[in-house]
DNA sequence: ATTGGCACTCGCACGGAATGAGTGCCAGGC
DNA sequence: GCCTGGCACTCATTCCGTGCGAGTGCCAAT
């Protein structure tokens, strides 16, 4: 790929197609774009391209259509960032600006990048294993049943129920929480597991130790049993915001062979967070084009994604999925306007 | 409508229709269902049912299709409860049995629902309004920031960022929320307002008055309010969970006038509230049919929904919804088993 | 009231022709 | 050597006309 021009042609062909839906042809090209040439000569460059591998004809006679490959190269070289209007960035700060709580948060970014983008939108929840632990509260619901509360540091809440052997007194409740705290408050999850354990076990007492003091200790390593469980649980790394589905309509012809998969892929989370790929803070978006996943169904779709998180480390991802024809630099710029909005909101709570 | 035979020859209609998505003979009719008599004779009574209102032909040479009002009588007077299978039960049973959280039950329910019904299934959460107070837990996060924890009997937690203007010492919190907790444990949400204004002026001591212990109180009246205003908000009744919108692909033709506005709808989650409908307990299920609503948009889909909670007292309603062309006596079945079994957890918990 | 018979209606599937957008290639010009 | 206008060619799409057949409505007979 060397011609200067011949780029300019796959992106006019990328841009045009993305707008019209239609295959393009060569006449349409030079009329629409200001290319200075004449169709003959784009019909030279359109059959470079397509001997290449860029683009395609859907059949003999009509206009061409991008590859995949072509996509690549338009979004890998012929992409110019795209920056958010004022009045975006206003609309998008004002919008994330009113939320209450975490989940309303992770709801308003959805809906916010789904309108944004006319894309079906997918935030992922903050990942639990990177975060600090905030604070954990022990509350007895029932003579022998206890909940705990774990508070992380995004604003997150896990809770788990616990049924005990023995009763507990409030007093016994109260240090045992007071020593929780004062170990792992503060600490990152993973570092916290370590430092319950220790607590569980002040003086390694066997089990079919005497009662007096064992009680308590069993009562403690319960607790930090159920609480490092309640941390290491992955499952909720599952959890996921996605909206603006109607957008799929607008995938207009290919229902089953394009729409039906990605519904199905929607449904199932941990195939959708795999699709979105590992988190990639700093501003740094990624774009997976069509097959390019090991998801043959999906090869309709591409997906734009980039991580976010407080102080430019990647918590969690965050996209929008559509059909390979999609505006990516339109979706780019939004994808990364509203993670870095999102960044900065979990960076001030 | 008193001919006998004629109600026979309609559920024969809506049945086949259902199976096969396309319009039935006549003749087809006195093949697959054993009436005993000629298609002539079917004809006479299709005749009359179109004359009812009940049936309609798409097109002079084609078969009948249900109308409206026919589904209505269908599913009103002509509907045989099917209950559950064994297995059936067993799956639903087993399924559920593994939530850890509320969560994991709604989530668990929604695709249960879903795979059972092959439809899209809408599950809400337990509504805040009608559920106890199980604790009320304050953490202070920093020296000015409290976070309130609000437990509720539906296993439901509600948390409330809230900026003091004075910093509180541990032993004041650990006073006022002794003091909370003995007001309102137990209490239903709408009494417990009530408990809390009162705490929050034990001596109605005027707003500018002396430091000494108006802090404690402005800082209860704070929290009070803010109880309250997590207690009374519905925004969290509007939680719900949606699955199986890959269902919809089977919805085959009428994308644009059927699947489009439900997609839509289905983000809008309040018009879907409204849509469900008052939550009626005890086993009744609703059923909604196509233009029956005020949505006019919605003319091709039905809803069959129900209310569940602990006790046949209905905290929120779940359903499904489809095509109108759908299997009632399945889908009210489904609907009603699954909120059977929902209800049952609830109460367990 | 039910039934067999029969003429009738229309939607739909099939096939051929016309249409036209778009291409590839070639020969001439800058 | 690259660009350009011209031209013949291809082929999906559209349109129309026809035939088919499922299904109906009606009527006369049982």
């Amino acid at each position: 790929m060397q011609n200067e021009r011949r780029l300019s042609v796959l992106r006019a062909i990328v841009e045009d197609y993305v707008k019209t839906e239609e295959p393009v042809g060569s006449k349409a090209l030079v009329e629409r774009h200001g290319l200075g040439v004449s169709p003959a000569t784009v019909r030279n460059d359109m059959a470079a391209l397509e001997e290449e591998g860029y683009i395609t004809a859907p059949h003999t006679s009509a206009g061409r259509v991008p590859t995949d490959k072509g996509y690549r190269l338009f979004v890998d070289r012929l992409t110019t960032v795209k920056p958010m209007t004022a009045a975006e960035k206003r609309a998008i700060a004002g919008f994330l600006e009113g939320a209450v709580d975490l989940d309303d948060v992770v709801t308003r970014s959805t809906r916010l990048l789904s309108q944004l983008t006319r894309q079906v939108a997918v935030v992922q929840y903050p990942t639990l294993s990177r975060s600090t632990v905030r604070h954990v509260e022990l509350v007895a619901l029932a003579p022998t049943r206890l909940l705990l509360v774990l508070i992380l540091s995004t604003g997150r809440v896990e809770q788990r129920l616990l049924e005990v052997t023995e009763e507990v007194s409030e007093e016994t409740l109260a240090t045992l929480r007071a020593k929780i705290n004062t170990a792992v408050a503060g600490a990152v999850i993973a570092e916290a597991g370590e430092a319950l354990r220790t607590i569980a076990r002040p003086a390694d007492a066997p089990a079919d130790a005497p009662q007096t003091d064992t009680l308590k200790d069993g009562l403690a390593a319960a607790v930090a049993e159920a609480l490092i469980e309640a941390m290491n649980d992955h499952r909720s790394d599952e959890r996921i915001s996605i909206g603006g589905t109607s957008n799929l309509a607008r995938f207009g012809d290919s229902f089953d062979t394009a729409v039906r998969p990605l519904l199905e892929a929607l449904e199932e989370h941990v195939v959708l967070l795999k699709l979105m790929g590992e988190a990639t803070a700093g501003g740094l978006v990624t774009v997976r084009i069509g097959a390019e996943g090991p998801y043959q169904e999906l090869s309709q779709t591409s997906v734009v994604a980039t991580g976010y998180g407080p102080g430019d480390e990647a918590l969690a991802t965050l996209g929008v999925v559509g059909p390979t024809r999609m505006d990516y630099p339109g979706s780019m710029a939004a994808v990364r306007a509203v993670a870095r909005y999102l960044s900065r909101i979990l960076d001030e709570a």
